[in-house]
DNA sequence: TAGATTGTTAATCGATTAACAATC
DNA sequence: TAGATTGTTAATCGATTAACAATC
């Protein structure tokens, strides 16, 4: 089974066309039609189904619902997923009640930080000091943390969470982190991301000036 | 010159390694210090420096000030980046004082919505209506603008921004939008992400476990 | 000079796409 | 059946890497 990280996620954007698709009343579904709402060829779309062993019908495409029950499957959709947040600043807070990740099967079980003014131990998703972060990880079988600290406690905390038993973390701080076998880092750098549109747009405007 | 959003990307990575470098006393680097620093291979530091002319001395390596400066020109930070923020709920808030763009050179001018109990018209960044988009965007040349408005209501924030003259659009509402010639649109999508993260995690766990 | 590092070319690798036989 | 679409293979494309001559 060849993937890679580009694949997983036009996964993830074939299912949310879907559901959108699904909610206009379509039933079914061509590779030529989902290739079209998520912008790549209908060949990619095959060919990423094939990587999965999903199989639709030689003449009447693949259906929906069956389509999206098992990019689920695949993406692990099929559990909730419960992801600790560290970090309780304006985009902790945040990404704590983004009503995206909720809808997703995704839910925020805890956060936390060390600013005791932040503490909120009643609240649904409560604010914990960072310190009780291991056993929580232990008691709640935690495998996902997002990290919204700043860039210079950032490796700190990712020790932290590794020596936690944490799997994954999706990192937000603008630093390269790394992983090791036992854990997978994603970085998140949303200074690059705008630098980098800001780039394409001069690019544009230098190309359309001529 | 053959670029790509991932060499791009690269040079946002190494510019900030660099800076970290400097900070640490360094004034030169070598290809591979700074491929060590990124998780890159050396081959490509210096092929991505070639695709811009950027050279170094044959034994000496690169002198750190001048390649910041140099990357910093071709990404455009010689100037101050002016961008506008749509939709003020948490993530639009969080992202209006996130430190991290100030840092860069980027400076959030003001941010619109459609809330009246949001409108802010004093503040130092104000939140103003939707509705003075166009105006403020044409008499402060805007080129740049983050969306973070609901799904529902992306598209038509997208043609308000098109029609205003915007450039270039970092979305973050949970849909991928189209840009046209005219305009390049980013997308960043957080449930995607975490998916993702989800997906190699459990990958990670099940080979593990074997 | 000898040694180390760049800059660049050619080789490799991997991902995307085109094409088409199979078949519903 | 005829026509349309899948599933898959082979071709293409593009990006990364290895290798090494140039040279500081």
């Amino acid at each position: 089974m060849k993937t890679n990280k580009l694949c997983i996620m036009r996964l993830s954007k074939y299912k949310s066309a879907l559901y959108r698709l699904k909610s206009l009343g379509f039933v079914r579904i061509f590779s030529d039609n989902l290739a079209d709402a998520v912008e790549v060829t209908s060949s990619q779309v095959r060919k990423d189904f094939s990587i999965f062993d999903i199989s639709g019908n030689k003449r009447g495409g693949y259906k929906i619902d069956e389509l999206i029950e098992k990019i689920n499957t695949i993406l692990g959709k099929d559990e909730l997923q419960k992801v600790v947040i560290i970090g309780v600043g304006k985009l902790g807070s945040a990404l704590m009640h983004y009503p995206g990740f909720e809808k997703e099967g995704i839910k925020i079980v805890a956060a936390f930080d060390i600013d005791a003014l932040k503490f909120k131990h009643k609240e649904k998703t409560p604010v914990l000091p960072l310190e009780e972060l291991p056993e929580f990880v232990r008691k709640n079988n935690i495998k996902i943390g997002i990290i919204t600290v700043p860039a210079t406690s950032a490796q700190q905390v990712v020790e932290i969470m590794l020596s936690a038993g944490i799997k994954g973390v999706l990192n937000f701080a603008p630093i390269q982190l790394r992983g090791n076998d036992d854990c997978q880092i994603n970085n998140v750098n949303l200074e690059v991301e705008l630098e980098n549109l800001i780039y394409f747009v001069n690019v544009l405007i230098k190309t359309k000036g001529k």
